[in-house]
DNA sequence: GCAGGTAATGCAAGCGACTTGCAAAACCTG
DNA sequence: CAGGTTTTGCAAGTCGCTTGCATTACCTGC
């Protein structure tokens, strides 16, 4: 049974907030900590591996070899800046139909994807 | 100027056989060596690096969490088998399109993309 | 309110994969 | 063959994630 945890509470609220799609466990332990609580790295570990298996948030891979997060919700995929490394995220699914072309090209049982477009964000172009 | 390096030779010969577009270095590695040659972690690892910078290679990354190297060529997506991890490419890019919608949408200037179908192969499913 | 039990936390150590420093060996070139 | 440059292997370093363990905090039933 859970109890009480600060630091659980403020990884939840901080990613639930979901203005971020690229929270890395860093990232996370700097901002409960410029709120005025203590947060070693390692319980902000254990908070997104309990907070992932709960459901509330989920893993996100963007290919810069760190583990990051955003709030679960419906699928979508990603734009991330080249230059200045920033994230949105695209409102729908661009790829229901490819899947169809794929099982048939390939004869694999799709399941997922993971599509992460690169470019220049508005500030940076 | 280059000189003979049996490993920068062995590792691009494997890798632009063109059958694998997953080869991690410790793959290399161990096909190096199983072709009778000596070759450190290390030499490999300085192989690819070269290799990739003299534009023969490519990084690929299929999400994890291992560098992962495909011969250079033009650009196609990923399907990776969630039970045996077996990988194939796709013959053409199904995204062409779907790029100018992000461009629209986010204000992005889009300069490319990375997208793995996760999924059961043939075998597997 | 207090003892007992479970959960959360911090610290430090461990781990996996990549990266780098350095000296020894291999290779050309004049 | 001497001199200068590359490759190679070994070992050590780095980075980020993961785990073990003792401590602290929190409930719950006396």
């Amino acid at each position: 049974m859970p109890r009480p945890s600060h630091v659980r509470d403020s990884v939840r609220e901080l990613v639930e907030s979901g203005d971020r799609h690229d929270w890395s466990i860093e990232d996370l332990q700097g901002a409960v900590r410029s709120s005025g609580l203590s947060a070693d790295y390692s319980s902000v570990f254990r908070a997104v591996t309990w907070l992932e298996k709960a459901g509330a948030i989920r893993q996100v891979s963007l290919g810069d070899g760190r583990v990051r997060f955003e709030p679960a919700g419906h699928h979508h995929d990603h734009v991330r800046c080249e230059s200045c490394g920033a994230v949105s995220s695209l409102p729908e699914c661009l790829l229901e139909k490819a899947a169809a072309t794929v099982e048939k090209g390939t004869g694999f049982a799709i399941t997922g994807h993971r599509l992460v477009f690169s470019g220049l964000c508005p500030v940076c172009r």
